[in-house]
DNA sequence: GCCAACGTTGGC
DNA sequence: GCCAACGTTGGC
């Protein structure tokens, strides 16, 4: 089982939104490192939940891949903004999976605390410049923040 | 809202 | 295939 953690803009689609629809797709993924850690994933494999952009950011919860990479709908959909005219069916650009709700923290795991204990270096998403919005998570730090998630209240 | 750090695009 | 210009991400 591999694990891997997923950014999202909590004003656009947070682990509440997770948790009411149970399964959430991941379907406006454009970047090409990003997709191809999408392809790798395998069902059942863990998901750490992190919010960006707003006033708590960090890992708030837990997700699973319900479903493997599929061509993403929106890149053949004229109407999203998502469209992209130089994908074909036959040979689809752009993947989606398919997240099904975990957990919800009681409280986030927050970039701060990561950055502050030394047991998370090395770890991408504290790392400065890191955009990526989907990345690869250690074993042992994904262990760890599930022991900090229910350490806290 | 600022801006650093990237990724992408496109002219050459 | 280089690289400048531009767009986007995302912490602060």
């Amino acid at each position: 089982m591999k694990y891997w953690l997923m950014k999202s803009e909590p004003s656009c689609y947070g682990i509440d939104d997770l948790k009411r629809d149970r399964v959430g797709v991941w379907d406006d993924v454009r970047n090409y490192q990003a997709r191809n850690f999408m392809r790798d994933m395998k069902k059942g494999d863990r998901v750490l939940f992190y919010h960006s952009s707003t006033d708590v950011i960090g890992i708030v919860g837990i997700g699973e891949i319900s479903k493997e990479a599929y061509p993403d709908p929106t890149q053949f959909d004229k109407t999203s903004y998502k469209y992209d005219a130089k994908s074909t069916e036959v040979n689809p650009r752009w993947s989606s999976i398919n997240l099904r709700f975990m957990t919800k923290f009681k409280a986030p795991v927050t970039l701060q605390e990561l950055k502050l204990d030394p047991f998370f270096e090395g770890m991408l998403v504290i790392k400065r410049g890191m955009r990526l919005s989907v990345q690869p998570v250690h074993e042992k730090h994904f262990k760890k923040i599930l022991e900090l998630s229910t350490a806290e209240s």
